[in-house]
DNA sequence: GCACTCAATTTGTGTAGACTTGAAATTTTT
DNA sequence: AAAAATTTCAAGTCTACACAAATTGAGTGC
């Protein structure tokens, strides 16, 4: 049997299932048919609803556990994926024209929060970076990053008066582990002069620190202009 | 042949190919070889290629073109993936005991911002709720929701005093789209109070926007207590 | 009543092969 | 040289089947 014209596809069985638990048909911790007996309903293989059913377990509507079945999901613990886009496409995609500016970069003895944050040995070298990014003259985020010398030592040599921080980063190494942390912070005289908003005024941060197999290799606070909001839609 | 023995799994082959990105064998941009030579290399056919490389670019490791091939992504990691949890599962990961307090629960007509915001004809009612959450005796997030009755109208008999509204919400009505804003605010004297914090201080706050159907359900603001952060690991 | 064993059930993952679809590359036409 | 039609290739998806692994539930022995 070819796909040809009328087959059921498992986007379609996707649909068709989501559509029943939205109209209260199968409600939270309902057992559901067994996928032979949904690939029968459906008239397809059981390769084609295991993978609508994965799919609709990854994106947390279902639970599933062999021998017991697949049931819809009580809480419902959602995941919200957020994209995370570099600066410059963040920018472009609300039609802002992108521009960077270097503020500092110079290389230092870490300072001791630093070091404990990132489980330095005490005296170990960073190269400290601040640098702006702006849509159009409005300041869109400033960005405060350290990046550690032991772990990519090519940076003592490069340059940013051009090209920023991250994107240097992401052409140079490749690196296995992230941990992003969004909060909200306080505008210190600084960051107030730069990002053009008054002193303690509430402001949007993300920080992200990077490993490379268990080094650490930078650690970027980046403070957003004010009334920034980060949204997604699931 | 079966897959009893020595078979490279679809998770090896994510593992591997991961490896060669890590390694900088494949650097980003590189164009990798199709499914059918790597099916070859790793003595597996190529639906098991596929998968791994599909899931592998849902991750956003890697990008996808039919004809172009599949290539490392040069702007990694552009998907955070955060579990909203239920306040209480939140609370009780942390080793805190929730205790959940009601403050008011009225229903009124709509105010102008949430109408616009909702998109409601003007002079709709709403339930308004506000209410505490606590972690031990430690305020953890104040939520301020506006219930659309119309789209829900059990709300009206509905009592809040022992059971929150996200949880009566997620028993009662499936909703079919949530919009989900993070952003930065600040305390406002109401707030102070029940967040033990000090006016003007920044809070993260977290607006939760609920459809089911296109009709709008709810709008949610959750305010969190004073240097929450909200963390995930890639 | 309790612990243990074991078979049945259900999801998980693999093989082998074919057709479909979208987009890049090439050729033909204007 | 530019535009349009055609070819070709790689990913996308489906069929059909098989074995693996986890967990439940029933049966057995004490």
């Amino acid at each position: 049997m070819t796909q040809s014209t009328e087959t059921t596809s498992y986007k379609d069985i996707k649909q068709t299932v989501l559509g029943r638990i939205r109209s209260g048909e199968w409600r939270p911790d309902t057992l559901m048919p067994n996928e032979e007996d949904l690939a029968v309903e459906f008239s397809c293989t059981r390769t084609t609803v295991n993978r609508a059913l994965r799919e609709l377990a990854e994106e947390g509507f279902l639970e599933r556990r062999r021998k017991a079945g697949t049931r819809v999901s009580s809480a419902p613990q959602r995941q919200a994926r957020f994209t995370i886009p570099l600066v410059r496409d963040e920018v472009e995609a609300m039609g802002g024209t992108y521009r960077y500016a270097l503020v500092s970069a110079q290389a230092e003895t870490a300072p001791e929060w630093l070091a404990a944050r990132l489980a330095l040995t005490p005296g170990q070298r960073v190269v400290h970076v601040r640098c702006m990014h702006y849509s159009g003259n409005t300041p869109f985020q400033f960005e405060d990053r350290w990046i550690v010398i032991n772990s990519v030592p090519q940076v003592e040599q490069a340059d940013f008066s051009a090209i920023g921080p991250n994107e240097w980063l992401v052409q140079t190494v490749p690196f296995t582990n992230v941990e992003l942390s969004f909060l909200a912070s306080r505008a210190d005289a600084t960051l107030a002069g730069f990002m053009d908003v008054t002193e303690g005024e509430p402001v949007f941060t993300a920080e992200r620190i990077t490993w490379l197999q268990g080094q650490p290799v930078t650690l970027a606070k980046m403070y957003f202009a004010a009334g920034y909001r980060m949204t997604t839609r699931l």
